[in-house]
RNA sequence: GGGCCAGUAGCUCAGCUGGUUAGAGCGCACGCCUGAUAAGCGUGAGGUCGGGUGUUCAAGUCACCCCUGGCCCA
């Protein structure tokens, strides 16, 4: 009869997790996970909120990384009782899925979009920006994480956009958004912003013109002030000179020219060679507040204007170390002239072209008006030196021209009012790892300036609001339903070509019509707390109840992203913090340490790597890995088959191991044959055991509670070697031996009750980081034998440690027993006395007299181990080792201070009398301190034969030598030694019986083994022994004895 | 240019509030057990803790400066 299915270890772990993935489905485990949970009381929700990726393009590790977090953690919660609900979110809107529309559609830009129909434009954007949703949903359902796809959101869906707008309103209500000019890359010829990201993404090489120009000073025709500039057109915007208040400054005289000028004093070698002399010198703070004329008059009087300011941006590695102040067009001028109160004049119009502002070029492009501007300069005398520099510079990547910097109108939030009461709420989030919210976000937190969230694009939230040409007043729309009511028109979608040909009616009898901005995608993401239930149109209760999150999980580049986003809403919303607890993960780089990249082919597919491990083993590499640190991890495939190796392969061998003996003997764990021992009742090893177990299951709770999920696996590991290294290796005998009388079939029943115990725990441990096997585990060894067993493990309560079942005594007796069998080993190494060969005696020394006492009772454990005939525990060593005493220098240090020194020196010298004396609860003297037992560390040196491990406090001796009644032992050893290998080569099985033919021309061995014919037999489960002439392979025992062997299957 | 993180054995990483023999895994060398497992087990070699200066009786650990790499921002 089989009671346990049996274990194929030949297969898969791949395809084997494919069939769990069918029992899942097959029974709705996942939903079932969640209503079993559903609970009436608040505190049984557990809030996890999904971060959404854009579907763009396929998966990759990144993504893999953040869902198998955002699966291991709810599922650990809700095997904690929780009621964890997870919908997966799309971030449908924005450039990504812009751009690739564009690509599709051949089209470039805002005006070819407008030509071609922004309402077709975004019906396509519409129908693309999920293309990629089904793999997707079939690449993360692999790796075993338990998310809603079907009731997911998305942020183009009418719900959500309407709670955006709800958010919005909110702000708007309370004053927080505005409407002012930013900086940005801006392509002239498209007539559009465009992101940084696309300004970074077309840098060329190019030569532009350079020139150093002399401002004349206000108050004395004769001194100029030197700047610098590759960008000619933007001179005659020109606002003001910045410098750096500690960088120094010289005037200098040059010859042959007129007047003197003011630069950084590293610069003049650069500009006038050895031409110049110095005149005067003084740090730029000095110059702060000079004014000069202006080099064009077309902003003549602007306020405040055309002066000398102190720049922070201000640099001595080029140019004048003076600089050119445009405010419009670039964004440290911006910034800097801000400061100083100065208005930025923005006289190019978005084609590219000045306007009328400038009268002598209104019209012309700004680079073809360059060289007509660099004239004028020249024929006022005011070109010092016109050079041509090649540098890298931005080009529009859709039309090939060069961007430029300028100004637009963009819509604000009011961060910066926000910024003190977001940093006291971030106190309230516990961030791992922590250093990572306390600084890298707290810092961010700290100089957090105000929000743009408009953006010139098409596909995307639109911003509502309505403003009326006529009095200029501003309309913020609240709902679709408003909208409705406003315009007498069904909405049903809110996507801008949807509703901006709706007129609002102005009170002042004109008609406002819609700004053209959509929202920048961050705004929605960190909407999406509210958005993804329709907060406050729909769900008010369950939303109310819930937020904030109680766990979020995303990279650390989303510091400055979404983080931050959720941040500023909720602080400005709710003033609460939207989440309580957020792990972060560091960036996945390629082995070799460079970036991921497809074209490079650097990584393995992650579909191919779960294929040859599975998933189990790549959410188990990753998250035992830096990058659940928020480190970056070289991701190597290597380091997934390690944890096949090193966690899956014992795990399994361990299982079918029980299977293998469970089902020979008819045990199961409710079976009528079998005796059910009490926990109480079972040998010290299977208390051991379980007693580590209990430590474990403390350990992991302790971690997971904490979010310290890099410290779980550690802990796995450490069991699975204490279970296969010592408990199973140790018990091996328990489960093979006959078990005829009463006490033999009671010792069996302990050891498969403690190891079916074990394993049924290590599996429900086990279950949220690698759901699949311990899904196996589960199904073939308690479903079968539990009815009333849930019928998955993942609707199964987590293990709660039992403090009564931890032994500490006994775990600290077991480590020394197994530390005094390394060192027995590590001895028979050195004198190369392999384990087969018996030896007389080995002495145990320890000074615990509790440890000494684990290990006598364990006496016959070592005796096995080692393969001695006598075990000596000892409490004085002073036969095997010498004694010197060493000053601690943690407790000393603080007392002695400076005598330190003398202090160890003096302890240095100290022996076994010293000891006596502070052993026996007296101090010593040093120069007036006294010393005690605690102040000193005892350093044994080994005598011959002997092995130390002062870790344990622990002294191992070995008897080395050897007598013919040993050897003689030993070849016994080895000869069934030879035969078990002999049956394993013939694949017989466990239980066959065999009858063994022997021949060796050695006398003295052939009356060894006779002598010892029956416990060979037992041992190797023969029936007869027969010495017979045959070929069979020489197998050599030592230098002098040899022996040929046959064995075959007994009928 | 700024913020943050990292730099410890050939590789990947531990190392608590400073305390004297700096650890683990992989790899390497050597060896070993086995009636679950060779995708096993053990032992060993291997480090001026990125560089420098300082604080201290004592620095991988604290401070400052510098170098290299990563993420984000400018």
């Amino acid at each position: 009869m089989t009671q346990f299915p049996p274990v194929d270890t030949k297969a898969s772990f791949s395809n084997e997790e494919l069939e769990v993935l069918k029992l899942w489905t097959e029974n709705n485990t996942f939903q079932e996970s969640i209503d079993a949970r559903a609970g009436t009381t608040p505190e049984s929700d557990y809030t996890f909120y999904d971060g959404p990726p854009f579907a763009t393009g396929l998966p990759h590790y990144g993504h893999i990384v953040a869902s198998m977090l955002k699966d291991v953690v709810p599922r650990y919660w809700t095997m904690r009782g929780k009621h964890v609900e997870r919908r997966f979110g799309w971030d449908t809107h924005g450039l990504p899925i812009e751009m690739l529309v564009e690509k599709d559609l051949g089209l470039n830009g805002p005006t070819e979009i407008r030509e071609y129909g922004v309402a077709k434009f975004n019906e396509a954007c519409r129908a693309n920006v999920l293309k990629y949703a089904s793999e997707w949903r079939k690449t993360i359902t692999r790796l075993g994480r338990w998310v809603d796809f079907d009731d997911d959101y998305k942020t183009m869906d009418l719900p959500f956009m309407e709670s955006v707008w709800w958010v919005f309103s909110k702000l708007w209500d309370k004053g927080l958004v505005y409407q002012g000019v930013r900086v940005m890359p801006f392509s002239w010829r498209l007539s559009t912003p465009l992101s940084n990201f696309e300004a970074n993404s077309d840098y060329r090489d190019v030569d532009d013109p350079a020139l150093t120009v002399a401002m004349r000073s206000a108050s004395d025709e004769n001194i100029s002030f030197l700047i610098w500039t590759t960008t000619p057109w933007t001179l005659p915007s020109n606002l003001a000179i910045a410098v750096g208040s500690d960088v120094d400054y010289v005037r200098v005289k040059v010859e042959e020219r007129e007047g003197t000028y003011w630069l950084a004093k590293d610069r003049v070698e650069a500009i006038f060679k050895d031409k110049a002399s110095v005149i005067e010198e003084c740090k730029g703070a000095a110059l702060v507040g000079l004014t000069y004329k202006p080099l064009f008059k077309y902003f003549e009087g602007h306020p405040n204007a055309f002066k000398v300011i102190a720049s922070s941006h201000v640099t001595t590695e080029s140019g004048t170390g003076m600089v050119h102040m445009a405010p419009a067009y670039g964004e440290d001028d911006f910034a800097g002239c801000e400061k100083a109160g100065i208005q930025p004049v923005d006289p190019v119009n978005s084609e590219g072209a000045f306007t009328d502002l400038i009268s002598d070029y209104a019209g012309l492009n700004i680079k073809d008006a360059d060289p007509k501007i660099i004239q004028a300069i020249k024929d006022n005398g005011q070109l010092i030196r016109h050079d041509r520099i090649r540098h890298s510079y931005p080009f529009c990547w859709r039309s090939g021209t060069p961007l430029i910097y300028k100004t637009v109108p963009v819509w604000f939030v009011k961060v910066e009012q926000l910024r003190d009461r977001m940093a006291e709420l971030n106190e309230s989030i516990h961030w791992v790892p922590g250093a990572v919210g306390q600084k890298r976000f707290g810092n961010w937190l700290k100089d957090a300036r105000d929000w743009a969230i408009s953006r010139n694009r098409f596909w995307g939230t639109p911003i509502p609001l309505w403003q009326c040409g006529k009095c200029g007043a501003t309309r913020c729309i609240k709902s679709a339903e408003e909208l409705s009511k406003a315009t007498g028109t069904e909405v049903s979608d809110l996507h801008p070509h949807k509703i901006d040909h709706l007129d609002v009616p102005c009170s002042c009898g004109a008609v406002m019509k819609r700004i053209p901005e959509v929202f920048d995608c961050w705004f929605e993401s960190g909407s999406m707390p509210y958005a993804q239930s329709h907060y406050p149109f729909e769900n008010q209760e369950s939303f109310e109840g819930n937020f904030p999150a109680d766990f979020i999980a995303e990279g650390l580049d989303q510091t400055r992203g979404w983080f931050y986003t959720l941040l500023v809403l909720s602080t400005a919303l709710f003033d609460k913090a939207p989440f309580k607890n957020v792990v972060v993960n560091g960036m996945l780089l390629a082995e070799d340490g460079t970036k991921m990249s497809k074209s490079k082919k650097n990584y393995p597919d992650p579909n191919g790597v779960i294929d040859r491990y599975g998933s189990d083993a790549l959410r188990t590499y990753l998250i035992n890995s830096p990058v659940v640190r928020a480190e970056p991890l070289k991701f190597s495939e290597d380091g997934v088959k390690e944890v096949v190796r090193s966690i899956l392969l014992p795990l399994q061998s361990t299982w079918s191991f029980f299977t293998q003996y469970a089902n020979i003997d008819g045990w199961s764990p409710n079976s009528s044959e079998w005796e059910y021992p009490k926990l109480e009742t079972r040998p010290k090893l299977d208390r051991w055991i379980l007693s580590v177990q209990q430590s474990l299951i403390r350990d992991i709770n302790d971690n997971m509670e904490g979010y310290y999920l890099f410290k779980v696996v550690p802990n796995l590991l450490g069991f699975i070697d204490h279970l296969t290294n010592w408990y199973i290796r140790r018990s091996r005998r328990r489960f093979w031996r006959s078990a005829a009388n009463e006490e033999g079939r009671f010792d069996k029943a302990c050891a498969y009750a403690t190891l079916y115990e074990g394993l049924e725990n290590f599996s429900k441990l086990l279950a949220p980081l690698m759901p699949f096997m311990s899904e196996r585990l589960y199904q073939a060894l308690v479903r079968p034998h539990n009815e009333s067993a849930p019928h998955s493990i993942h609707l199964c309560d987590y293990p709660d440690s039992n403090r009564a079942m931890i032994d500490v005594q006994l775990e600290k007796a077991m480590a020394a027993i197994r530390q005094s069998v390394s060192m027995g080993r590590s001895l028979r190494e050195k004198y190369k006395l392999k384990i087969r060969q018996p030896l007389n005696e080995v002495s145990i020394v320890c000074d615990d007299p509790e440890v000494r006492a684990g290990l006598k009772d364990d006496i016959e454990l070592i005796r096995e181990e080692l393969n001695v005939r006598q075990v000596h525990i000892l409490e004085d060593d002073s036969a095997l080792a010498r004694i010197t005493l060493k000053a601690n220098y943690k407790t000393l240090g603080r007392r002695m201070g400076k005598n330190m020194k003398a202090c160890a020196g003096a302890i240095a010298t100290w022996g076994r009398d010293e000891l006596k004396t502070l052993q026996s609860g007296h101090t010593l003297n040093f120069e007036g301190e006294a010393i005690g037992l605690e102040d000193v560390t005892i350093e044994r040196s080994a005598k011959e034969g002997v092995v130390l491990s002062s870790e344990e406090g622990l002294t191992l001796a070995l008897d080395t030598t050897l007598n013919d009644s040993l050897i003689r032992e030993g070849w016994v050893r080895e000869v069934i030694s030879l035969l078990q290998k002999e049956r394993k080569a013939n694949n017989f099985e466990v239980t066959d019986r065999i009858k063994i033919t022997l021949d060796s021309s050695s006398q003295d061995l052939k009356e060894s083994i006779t002598n010892a014919q029956d416990h060979i037999c037992a041992e190797t489960l023969a029936q007869s022994i027969e010495w017979s002439k045959n070929d069979a392979t020489v197998h050599t025992i030592d230098e002098s004895n040899s022996i040929q062997l046959l064995i075959e299957k007994y009928p």
